[in-house]
DNA sequence: AAGTGGTCTAGACCACTAT
DNA sequence: TAGTGGTCTAGACCACTTC
C-alpha cells in the first residue's frame, strides 16, 4: 500500500492557489492518473487532514470541489468514491421511425432488453390540464390538454422523466387518454386517428437540475440534466404532440444523423 | 424596501431540514417568485448571518448551494448576484447543409450577425498529431492526423472551442492544412478534393466542466457543457473528418428536425 | 464501539470593490 | 475606510455504516 505522499504528494506553500484548491488538484490528479479507478475509495477525511496538515473543513472543501466537477460521491458512513460511469444509454435519432413502432413495443423496452438492461416504467399519470405558456405556444395555443406523465428507471435506477402533452380535443375520449395507449404507443393511436406523423422537433438543452429533479432521478451532485423538448408535426403541419423530457446527463448520449444535404 | 422577513421567511426549528438547506429553499424560492430578478444583488452574507441567526459559514453553505444549482454567481468584494441568462445560440440541424456553405462565410458568423451579436475566433491552432484512440477509432485508424483548434466568442464572452481532426493523408498540403482554409470552410475544400459529403453523424453528451474547460470558456460554476462530437462522412462511406466540440451549456441550445419516416 | 461523513459554531485574517 | 466575499482554524455534536 503505497504511501499517501506518493500517491498524493504535498502541498506548496509558497503557491498562490488556495490550499483547499491544491488539494483537490492532488486528488484530481491521482484519480486521473488511476491511482484511485471508479469506486474505489479515497482516503478518509481525517487521513487527509492528517497528511496536509490542514483543517477538517479546508478537506472538506476540497472534496466539494470534486464533487461538483461529478468526479466522486460521498456516502455517508462510509467514505468518498470514486464515482463509477453508469452504461450509457445512446439515443438514436430514428428512434421513432415508424418501423419500430410497427413491432408494437415501447421503445423504451426495446433499447433497453438489446443493451441487456431491465426497464422499469413508473408513475404514470394521465391527465388534463391547462398548458403552460410554452406548451400553448407549441400546440397552437389549445385551451386544454392530456397531460401524459411517466418515469423510466434501468435496472431500478431512475434515468428519465417525461411529460407528453396533446391537445385535449384530439386526445379526448381516445386510447391516447388510457393509461395503457396500446401497441406502437400513442404515435400508433394518433396514426389512426389520421395524423400521420410527418416529422419531430426536438430542442436539446442541458443544466443543473432543480431540487425536485434530483429528487426524482436520484441524481448525484455534479450530474446535470438533459432537457429534450420534442414537438411531433402531422403531415398537414399541424403540431399533434410536445413530450419534455428530463434526462440523467451521465446516463444518456443522444445520437443524430445529418444528411449533407 | 421590504423587510428581509417578508422577503424569506423564517426557519423552522422543527424541521428535520439542515439549517443551510431551509435558507437555500428560501432563497430560492425568492428567485423563483421574482422577489430577486436577474442581476439583483442578494442580501449580504453578513446580512443572511444576522437575519437568520446562524454562524457565516452555514449561510455560505447555502449559498453554495444556488451556486451549484447555477441560480446565482458571487464577486468578491461586491456581492451574490441572481445570475443573468446569457442569450442563447440556436444550432439548426441543417447549419452544415451545402447551400450554407456557398454562400462563403463561416456558418458561426452568419448565424451571429444574424442574431445581432459580435462573433469572435481565437486561438486558432493547426497541427499534425497522432490521434487519440477515440479519435482514431471514428476516422478508420490513421497513423497521424490534422488537428484544426479554434475558440468562439460572442460578444467577447466565450461560448465554445472545438477541434477538427482529418486524416492527415488527406488533409496534408491542402488548402485545409492552412489556418484560413478559404471560403466555405474545411468542407468546402473537401468537397473540392473529391469527397462528396453524404452525411454527419453527431453524439451529444452534457457533463460538469474540467478545470480547463472552465478556464477556456470562462465558466460561471453550476453551468455545465455540451460535448458534441461530429463525423463527417463521405458518399463512399469514409469517415473524413471529426469535430469535437465543447459549449457553454447556458449558451445554447440545439435544435434537431427529425422525418417520422 | 469505532470510523465515516453531515452539520454547525465563533472566531480570524485576507483580497477585492466601492466611496 | 467600510463593506463585501474568500480562505482557514479548532473545535463540537450528530447520523450512518461496519464490526
Amino acid at each position: 500500500m503505497p504511501s499517501l505522499t506518493s500517491v498524493l504528494g504535498v502541498l506548496d506553500p509558497t503557491s498562490d492557489r488556495a490550499v483547499f484548491r491544491q488539494i483537490a488538484d492532488a486528488l484530481r490528479e491521482a484519480i486521473d492518473k488511476g491511482r484511485f479507478r471508479e469506486g474505489d475509495k479515497l482516503p478518509s477525511e481525517t487521513e487527509l487532514v492528517e497528511h496536509f496538515a490542514v483543517s477538517r473543513m479546508t478537506v472538506r472543501n476540497s472534496l466539494s470541489i470534486l464533487q461538483q466537477e461529478g468526479l466522486v460521491v460521498s456516502e455517508h458512513g462510509k467514505g468518498v468514491f470514486v464515482r463509477p460511469r453508469p452504461p450509457v444509454r445512446r439515443l438514436a435519432s430514428d428512434r421513432f421511425a415508424r418501423r419500430h413502432r410497427d413491432q408494437g413495443k415501447a421503445a423504451f423496452t426495446v433499447e433497453a432488453e438489446a443493451a441487456g438492461s431491465r426497464p422499469e416504467v413508473d408513475g404514470l399519470e394521465v391527465k388534463e390540464e391547462r398548458p403552460s405558456p410554452d406548451i400553448s405556444a407549441r400546440l397552437g395555443s389549445p385551451r386544454k390538454v392530456l397531460a401524459r406523465r411517466r418515469r423510466y428507471l434501468l435496472d431500478g435506477h431512475p434515468v428519465e422523466f417525461a411529460t407528453s402533452y396533446l391537445p385535449l380535443d384530439l386526445a379526448r375520449n381516445t386510447p391516447i387518454a388510457q393509461p395503457n395507449p396500446g401497441p406502437g404507443g400513442i404515435y400508433a393511436r394518433l396514426e389512426e386517428l389520421g395524423h400521420r406523423l410527418d416529422h419531430f422537433d426536438e430542442e436539446i438543452r442541458a443544466r443543473m437540475p432543480s431540487p425536485a429533479e434530483v429528487r426524482t432521478l436520484q441524481l448525484a451532485s455534479g450530474v446535470p440534466v438533459i432537457s429534450l423538448i420534442r414537438t411531433a408535426f402531422d403531415s398537414e403541419g399541424r403540431a399533434v404532440e410536445v413530450c419534455d423530457t428530463v434526462m440523467a446527463a451521465d446516463a444518456y448520449v443522444l445520437a443524430y444523423q445529418l444528411p449533407a444535404t
